[in-house]
DNA sequence: AACTAATCGAGACGGTACGTCCGGTCTTGCA
DNA sequence: TGCAAGACCGGACGTACCGTCTCGATTAGTT
């Protein structure tokens, strides 16, 4: 266990947590990243500041927590190919990141996490380290039907696929619009051959 | 126009403008961003306060100025071959994202471009513009010597190379040791077939 | 009655009474009144902060009731002078308000007195009328005595007692070395003539 | 000097001052020593919370300065005699401490002064020597008119000026009607007899 | 012996004030 | 007019404390 010691008395009231994402996912929203306030957050959840900093170590982590609680990475279906399969995994990458309160606080979080080195081994050792295991995991399945010969660098395709969604949203607004099918065949394009590309 | 008017008085002291180049670069690399603070940058510069909002309007702008002040993109050359132009390409990009002031500020300029609508009409319109004119420029080139039949849409091709570029450097933290050779590697095998991949 | 109603469950702790008077007590002694938490008190006692709130309404009832504990103006003996009477009721008053936890607690608790009208009435049914009933005494035998004429103003003697003690004490810090009888005398003399003064 | 560094930069605003000082006196009368708070001044004043901690170190700071603004000890005139010399002297104390800011202030700013060596030090040295001063010269100019012989203990008879007024208007809630007359009478009855009490 | 109800230590809760810090503006005196 | 120094307002931060409430475990008196 990591706490031997029995907890006693009064314990965490769970809607104070719920309360808190909540109002957080909403000031997200209506007044963004920059101008979010820990008072705020707390007088819309109608809690006390004790009660954020009782959970959270600083408002970096509770907005951290909020941003992404509700983010749930699917495991890529296996459509039969590798290009369905990557659009099926770049479009819930794009869902994750183009929607909700999480799209207002990407870029804010982002720099966040580039300044607190807890808040970066656990944005590594969730997010970024299952999306790794669902590419290798299509990319394994690509080389099983015999789509791919050797399995390219992991990281170099993760940082391909997600990079280019995230250059897209946050870089250079040029908006996502079918950008999961055209990203898909181009990098199928690149594993398998020019050819792949053009049965769209 | 604003210089239409004679200029009286004092003129603005170019040493001024330096030393404030200076002291934010520094104070990037050794503090970060999160911590740059406004009079930190001109103790360190040896200036008053007013002096730095009388040249720029807000900390963003200051630090902005400060972090890309000697980046410089340069057209890429015309190697011969569109994996070549790409591989001179990217190393630009990497080589202005990967060191000194600007790696420290981008996450952090990032968030705040993205909350300052003037900021980013200027990031746009600079970096973003000059960058696309360069892909734009290596695909024609690659046209034109038959490498590829139709031109891509260079906002997906722009994504790609500064999205993968900046997914390694800030978001994966895996580096970028020869990011260079086997993205460029990859996009010319999506554009022209595996076989160009081959030949590393 | 309140106590109609027929008392069931359990029944206080009455170490936890004790406890809690003995903890204020030290904490007021090492750390004063002004740093005293209720918090600290708890965990000194061992004991709940509810146990604390089912006792006293407030911290300064709890300080109030920790500090005056062990407080007992004792009757002024017939000496068979008036300043020897004198002498022993302010010595007493001096013993009352010049050792133990009630002198670090004074000048804070006179403070939360003029600010709850509870105390405020709490305080001078107990404290004050009691030491004027002993004032009254006092003269009444003096003047049965014929040591005096007129009983004079028994509130002014009162002021004039308790004042010079709560000066030399809190306001002006001077000590308080012999000052029963240099007062005694002084008042005697202003009551009785100057020459009650000489005798000392 | 104290300091021999030339002074740069922007003065301090008096204006500021006074609106420090006069916001905390409306305060204290409106809302009470135990319900003043910073932020409350601050807005008052209409000023930053900066400004008041760029000059007090604390809150405590702040209100003794406010209370202690406007009270000018008069220098005891000489009225010819001792009991006229102290009913103007006391009634002088009467007026300081039962009128305005102050009087909201007094036991809770005496309280603040039991808990800070700095603000001790200087409420002796400012108030209560000078009020000595003052007392010591009534007494020495009642020994040249011959109507005492040996000068008493000074500190007894502020002890039991000061201690006296301090009781009736704030330990005993008796008022103070009168109370500089009698309280006047009563003291020079004790140095010069009783006989001078009666012609009253 | 089972039930009931108030107590206990522990500690989370809402609220409020504290003193600190920082951004962007303004003022002073010198050059 | 520019400039260094630094005061100014506004407002968010994270901490501390008060008095209340909740938890699970005692500890009595009542059935």
């Amino acid at each position: 266990m990591t706490s031997a010691g029995q907890a006693r008395g009064r314990k965490r009231d769970s809607r104070v947590d719920q309360a808190l994402i909540a109002a957080t996912q909403e000031l997200l929203l209506e007044v963004g990243y920059a101008k979010l306030t820990v008072d705020a957050i707390a007088a819309r959840a109608g809690v006390g500041k004790a009660a954020i900093y009782r959970r959270y170590a600083t408002k970096q982590e509770m907005t951290f927590a909020a941003a992404i609680h509700d983010l749930t990475l699917e495991p890529p279906p296996d459509t039969g190919s590798l290009r369905g399969d990557l659009v099926a995994l770049i479009e819930d990458i794009v869902s994750s990141l183009a929607n909700g309160p999480a799209a207002a606080a990407v870029p804010g979080l982002l720099a966040d996490i580039h300044g607190d080195p807890a808040l970066t081994a656990r944005f590594l050792n969730t997010f970024v380290a299952l999306e790794r295991t669902y590419i290798v995991g299509v990319l394994k399945r690509a080389q099983g039907r015999g789509e791919i010969g050797d399995v390219p660098d992991p990281d170099l395709v993760h940082a391909l696929l997600l990079g280019t969604v995230f250059a897209s949203l946050f870089l250079l607004g040029v908006g996502s619009d079918g950008l999961a099918q055209r990203l898909a065949a181009l990098v199928a394009a690149a594993l398998v051959g020019p050819h792949a590309a053009s049965d769209a």
